[in-house]
DNA sequence: CTTGGGACCTGGCTGC
DNA sequence: TGCAGCCAGGTCCCAA
């Protein structure tokens, strides 16, 4: 699923191919990608260009050569891809003035694409980027002090912290050794301390791995990613912990399969 | 405030 | 071989 590192390499990759190029076409293939935005407001793109793509959680922002944006979601299974195919569960594609052509993907119909004046609309009610500056240890044991909840379910919370989803969620609370049940009250300041740091060298080496090409998950040149090959809990249930050789557990935390070693995150 | 559930969505899997 | 039923999880929404 992209999460933070998957969209990040979607950005820093796509970014020689867009940056400064026009629009020169427009085709949405499937305009429940619009939420309902009428497909000929978008053609207004046209003739824009990209002046900054921008990173935001899981969001991606085109900032255009107009006083709007074009911001793309791609939820659980969509991609974008240049020059490829169009295929079954190609959605939208755009024609750019070098003839790259970007083709966004998606098996599950979830992804969606706004175009909007004011970004803030869209991504304004999100948490702190984990990986800048703003992320210190001070910031995030305040965020989390401020709930009385799973620390899962506080890691997943975009409103705290933007861009970890599930398998990173799961993959910084094995490298603390925290139990993804327990309550952010009950951790202690050193707790705090060692999942911050494994927030951070989590997603920064699935960031250096290209993302985890888990499912539907492709870099904009088709390439796979491999940060799958370096996970220690996510999709692993039954097999053998890599530190004590426990067998991974998983459980049900709102909705959502966590993945987890009950010998290294005791409850 | 928090929790739990449902909705969206469909390919891929299981089991009969 | 077919088909029903379930699962995957990012985000939003609603009821309790």
């Amino acid at each position: 699923m992209p999460e933070l590192p998957e969209v990040e390499t979607i950005r820093t990759e796509l970014l020689p191919r867009v940056l400064g190029q026009q629009f020169v076409e427009i085709n949405i293939l499937d305009s429940k990608l619009l939420q309902g935005l009428p497909s000929t407001e978008l053609q207004r793109v046209v003739g824009k260009s990209v002046q900054r793509l921008e990173r935001r959680g899981k969001y991606l922002i085109f900032h255009l050569s107009t006083d709007k944006s074009l911001i793309i979601h791609l939820r659980m299974t969509g991609n974008l891809t240049v020059n490829p195919e169009i295929g079954k569960y190609s959605r939208a594609f755009f024609l750019l003035s070098n003839c790259t052509t970007l083709v966004f993907n998606d098996k599950r119909r979830l992804g969606v694409i706004y175009l909007v004046e004011n970004t803030e609309s869209i991504v304004g009610k999100l948490g702190v980027e984990p990986l800048s500056e703003f992320f210190t240890q001070d910031v995030f044991i305040k965020l989390m002090r401020k709930h009385h909840i799973p620390i899962k379910t506080a890691l997943l919370d975009q409103n705290i912290i933007a861009g970890i989803g599930n398998m990173y969620a799961d993959e910084s609370l094995f490298d603390a050794g925290i139990h993804p049940l327990v309550l952010t009250s009950t951790l202690s300041r050193q707790d705090f301390r060692s999942l911050f740091h494994s927030i951070r060298s989590v997603l920064s080496a699935a960031v250096n791995n290209k993302g985890a090409s888990i499912d539907t998950y492709v870099r904009p040149d088709g390439e796979l990613g491999s940060a799958q090959f370096y996970f220690k809990v996510a999709h692993r249930k039954g097999q053998p912990c890599y530190i004590c050789g426990t067998p991974i557990q998983r459980l049900m935390l709102r909705g959502r399969g966590s993945y987890f070693c009950p010998r290294c995150q005791p409850q």
